[in-house]
DNA sequence: CGCATAATTGACGGTTTTCAAGCACTGTGG
DNA sequence: CCACAGTGCTTGAAAACCGTCAATTATGCG
């Protein structure tokens, strides 16, 4: 009851139950964990004002946390359900720029900047931890420690977008799409949720804007996963059955 | 004599001059300068080890100042030439993630991790200025000044890959060399460098891995931009004549 | 001067987008 | 509880775009 599984619910389509369910995720698996750690120790320790960590603060689906060009002031740990990213530049059309699930932060790349980059949206009811960088003392070594985290969380972002560039600017829409699926699959195993049954909360739009493909391509390419046995597809519910399939596809 | 340009040449190819044409960023230019100037403090302050921060440092075309996997050692700043940085996952083939030209870092996305996540590579004939991390004190105030611009620097790299990423994925091969070729122009610009003006360091097939285009590809857009008067090409000499032009293609 | 590498140009084929239509699901209100 | 509207998803057909292959020309380096 206190941590419900998606594969614990009957494996008929049940909307109520499933919209509702709170999958929380560890405070152990979260990537804000070492940063609470510190604040938690500083808090105790040296004199680190309250409000600054804000913990499990609801979201309702389709509401923003932040957006573009807000005024920064927290970073966001995603404790259950899921956050899109996206970007506006200069009138051109939205597009998605990441997805955000339980344990993963929100809003870093704003750190030390005066606004956010984009725009955060819930994409079901969720909840998030808010840390309140602008109620953080000046200095000091708890500042310091933070800093560091950042920095390394930084570093892998910027990482991670290098590999995300390579792969979706050089591989089919089959290849991305598989790539895309296994990702989310490990994302979620690594924090502690089922990885070979989940729900895509986000649309085919959504998932086309973020790999740079049509909608209906990815619809297409969906199906024919389906149809070749390497995922069971009903809807927004996904069930991996054959991980080896999908990583030779990934590859090419 | 102290800062040639390129428009200071003659107009005709000369090989031997430009290939040896050392284009120095100025000091107040680079992004290295708040780091720094930071240090220049904290040397005469309190004690910042000799040999933290190395200046002017040559490098040569097709030599690397770090490859993919060595452990971190130093962040560094392009004073003169211009590199790429490349990476390569499991076997599959290297692609470019990066044009580095003076005044900009390379290597920042590794702090706080035990590797390079990339290699990096001179396009021509260079010289960068290096700051040795692993031999900065553990703490204080000039520690936590430079995490502050670390961070900056980092948050600003993670918007420019979302901007990347959202550019490449959704744009036609014209738009998106139309972009690359603005977006060297205002880099070069905002150095202190000409920007209508300049050379194409890095091969076609350079330009086509980082844009997710085969070369091919580039060179035929190039002279399509050519022909319809947008630019001058010779070679990998650039001249940007109709700015307006450039800008309508790359929003479509 | 000659070879190796890079750049250009042409023709062709495959993948993906676009446009268009029909279908399924969701939530609303009677 | 059911009908309906709205939205998102699926599927089909045609066209555009880009990658591949191949041949030619240019450039750089020894």
């Amino acid at each position: 009851m206190d941590k419900p599984r998606f594969s614990t619910h009957h494996s008929q389509c049940e909307p109520q139950a499933i919209r509702d369910a709170l999958v929380e995720v560890d405070c152990e698996d979260c990537g804000l964990d070492p940063i609470c750690m510190v604040l938690d120790y500083a808090e105790e320790a040296s004199g680190v004002p309250e409000g600054v960590l804000v913990r499990r603060h609801p979201v309702e689906r389709g509401e923003t946390i932040f957006r573009q060009e807000d005024p920064f002031h927290s970073i966001f740990a995603v404790k259950s359900g899921s956050f899109k990213t996206s970007v506006e530049y200069a009138g051109r059309s939205r597009q998605i720029i990441g997805f955000q699930f339980p344990g993963e932060l929100i809003g870093v790349e704003a750190m030390s900047q005066k606004t956010y980059p984009c725009t955060a949206r819930a994409l079901e009811r969720s909840s998030v931890c808010q840390l309140r960088i602008d109620r953080l003392p000046e200095s000091g070594r708890p500042l310091e420690t933070l800093q560091a985290s950042i920095i390394q969380l930084l570093g892998r972002e910027v990482t991670f977008s290098h590999q995300l560039v390579s792969s979706l600017v050089h591989q089919s829409a089959e290849q991305r799409i598989s790539g895309f699926l296994l990702s989310l699959s490990s994302r979620l195993t690594r924090r502690g949720m089922p990885g070979t049954e989940f729900i895509l909360t986000m649309s085919r739009t959504d998932i086309g804007s973020y790999l740079g493909l049509a909608s209906e391509t990815v619809s297409r390419v969906l199906t024919r996963l389906g149809r070749s046995g390497a995922i069971r597809l009903r809807r927004k519910r996904i069930l991996i059955l054959d991980r080896n399939t999908l990583e030779q596809l990934t590859a090419g």
